[in-house]
DNA sequence: CCCGCTGTTTGATCGAACGCAAAGAGCAGC
DNA sequence: GCTGCTCTTTGCGTTCGATCAAACAGCGGG
């Protein structure tokens, strides 16, 4: 574990962001490193929180199952981000199983220390506000689009969503540089695997994005910024 | 201003609840009331937040336009709420109109004050992060539905929500104690009004509930819940 | 190299819910 | 009491997207 890097590391997520160095070292010395294994839980809905999660490489998807047993895909989280963070803030259940998509590398803190890390470094509340409130409004915009957005655009914005957060340049545009089902893009735009098929099928035909197993290239990203226009 | 009323009224809302007395006090003496009519506003979407406003007596709804003109409500506050909470926190614009229902009162901080009442009282803070957290599954419950649910199961929730939250003993059955007509229910629902009427006036065919001008009265709870089972 | 698995494409059908249109009904003001 | 307004109900046609069904394609393992 290089424990260096993890210092830069912290430093630059919004949760340990602003802390002086020192702080940063206390909190580094309680983290456990853990590697996550492509598509092993991180952990699952309805668990108690007994660990706050930092990821530090890879990707993980929160994904949520309906009684109903509809699934559905909340969010991606990158390198930075913080899984499951308000359960353990509140000490409630996971709403939601966090899967590694790639092999992964978290960081981990026992839920008790966190209590006591908050307490000593009262920065880390305020992020935590911060953090908290901007995961909020982001639910507030997604509830909105889910309520009032035909699906074309809802899947439209997924593409554009995975593509900034995680996008990388290829021969013909930007890939979404992790594997990535027409299911999973499915469950993210609350739609089914064949509507999504079609539709990107139809954008594939006039040049917006590409395709392949798993693979989604946007070709031709101010064209389908047009397609979630309105808004 | 009833003062000592005030302070009664702080300590059992969520934001300022297991604050010591004195502080209490201090709290209340930095607010300054504010009567709001109703069907006028108590801030507008997009604008900044200058102002923490903490509703004490009334109901405010908090609704949203969308760029293309879609009205939609995301719910209605109640007293000991803080409509706006988010955006005061991080200094970011109100992503909502709050509108009062009825004339409603409500007790209101400069945000530059909150910043400095946070910093003097930690727990502030803590049940800030509480208080947002709870939003964050709320949003997050709200968009699932939205994405998974069929409209007439959006609607019973509603239904459900506001005599749960609003509800007073009425002759046969429970009535939401506010205004209501079809039009916010769509709006909660993410729906139109036609849906609403449609599917109301079913319900009150077989008893579910009735109706009226502004007013609904849910007659059979257990069957209203019914018709959101599968969750 | 072939087989089987998993993921993708495509067609056909069906139904929920929306949009449009118009007619009722409660309520307030004059 | 009449008038006008807002809110509600209801009918009808249409569309979007889900569901069912089946073929197709990339990829890994034997």
């Amino acid at each position: 574990m290089p424990l260096q890097d993890d210092l830069d590391f912290l430093s630059r997520t919004g949760l340990f962001g602003g802390l002086a160095p020192d702080a940063l070292e206390v909190i580094a010395a309680r983290a456990t490193p853990r590697l996550v294994r492509a598509r092993q839980a991180v952990f699952r809905q309805g668990g108690e929180p007994t660990h706050l999660h930092l990821v530090t490489k890879g990707w993980v998807k929160i994904g949520h199952v309906t009684g109903s047993g509809a699934p559905l895909t909340i969010r991606i989280m990158e390198p930075g981000d913080v899984p499951g963070c308000v359960a353990v803030f509140r000490r409630t259940p996971y709403p939601a199983t966090a899967t590694a998509i790639v092999d992964s590398r978290l960081l981990t803190w026992p839920t008790t220390a966190v209590g006591e890390l908050m307490e000593r470094y009262p920065r880390i509340s305020a992020n935590a506000l911060e953090m908290v409130g901007g995961r909020t409004e982001e639910m507030l915009h997604r509830s909105r689009e889910f309520a009032t957005e035909p699906v074309e655009r809802r899947i439209a914005r997924v593409l554009l969503r995975l593509v900034t957060q995680a996008g990388q340049p290829v021969g013909e545009g930007m890939e979404v540089s992790f594997p990535l089902s027409r299911q999973d893009i499915a469950e993210m735009a609350g739609t089914t695997l064949h509507t999504v098929s079609r539709t990107l099928r139809m954008w594939e035909r006039s040049g917006l994005v590409a395709g392949g197993r798993q693979r989604v290239v946007i070709r031709n990203e101010k064209g389908l910024r047009a397609v979630t226009a309105g808004d």
